[in-house]
DNA sequence: CGCAAATAATTGCGCGAACAACAATACTGA
DNA sequence: TCAGTATTGTTGTTCGCGCAATTATTTGCG
């Protein structure tokens, strides 16, 4: 088995590093201008792109990695404001949706600029396209193994 | 102004999707493994990198990218198992360094192979050299750019 | 069928972190 | 010199999250 080199080591610091460095920075900057946490747009988002704009619970956890009480939790605050509301599954009285509400898209809509705001001026403002093109690769990359390592779980 | 286009927002959802993912894996194996959590070796290995083994809280909360108060409790609780001490600052009543002991150097040399195994597996075994170099390269980008634009806050 | 095991979501609990307020000390300029 | 301000680190409070246990339901097996 390989072992960590200098090169890995720094991109390793980097990536911890600059991840909270950016999410710092938006979420302070969507607070200051009285937005939602990111995180809340992390699940309206996932929703927004899906057919029906809902997703089962669990569904939901896994794609903004949350576990599942934490999201329990998230949409009981998002269901509060209503931007989203629970709905009953049909064939299963254990599960239910999250669906998204008018009023969810519509705070999506106006916190959205802001939000990707934040993304380019502290993320993509530094990279040409070729170079994100290449990050969102490598990424992947790690991605697709990482599954394959949690597969083995 | 730039907009945002589908090659920086997939790159982005990546970035955060993966760093939860790997985070929450390596902690998971460092306290499945009985050690600290990742933010107290964050400590210890900044303290490690630098002569004498100690920082200003100040300094130190910088470098892990942390509340100064933050900071505080995380010292608190590695103080209280003996893995670093506060030290009084030569010329400045108000200051304190954060000094790691053996015993944190010890605790660090344990820890750290399992540590590493996580960044292996779960971040670095995915890519060749030459692509870690590259990914090193691009958050190096991002970095100082971040640093600009924080600086003109 | 009927009972054990699996699954979906929620709740109790504790922890770690940020923000704001604070205390102590240092600096600065008239 | 000394009043006002800045800086260092800590404390009170609150909030979001994960883990383990719980409830409700479904599935599987004899």
């Amino acid at each position: 088995m390989d072992h960590l080199g200098a090169t890995q080591l720094n991109a390793w610091k980097l990536f911890l590093t600059m991840h909270r460095r950016i999410v710092d920075a938006i979420d302070h900057d969507m607070q200051a201008s009285g937005h939602l946490p990111l995180s809340s747009y992390d699940v309206l988002i996932e929703l927004q792109g899906v057919p029906g704009h809902r997703l089962r619970m669990t569904e939901l956890a896994k794609r903004v990695v949350l576990s599942r009480s934490g999201l329990t939790r998230l949409v009981d605050r998002l269901e509060a404001e209503a931007l989203l509301v629970r709905d009953r599954v049909d064939g299963d009285r254990r599960g239910a949706y999250a669906v998204m509400t008018d009023a969810g898209m519509a705070a999506l809509r106006v916190a959205w600029p802001h939000y990707a705001r934040g993304i380019e001026t502290y993320f993509a403002a530094a990279l040409a396209e070729d170079e994100m093109e290449l990050l969102g690769k490598l990424l992947q990359h790690i991605a697709e193994h990482v599954v394959v390592e949690a597969g083995g779980e």
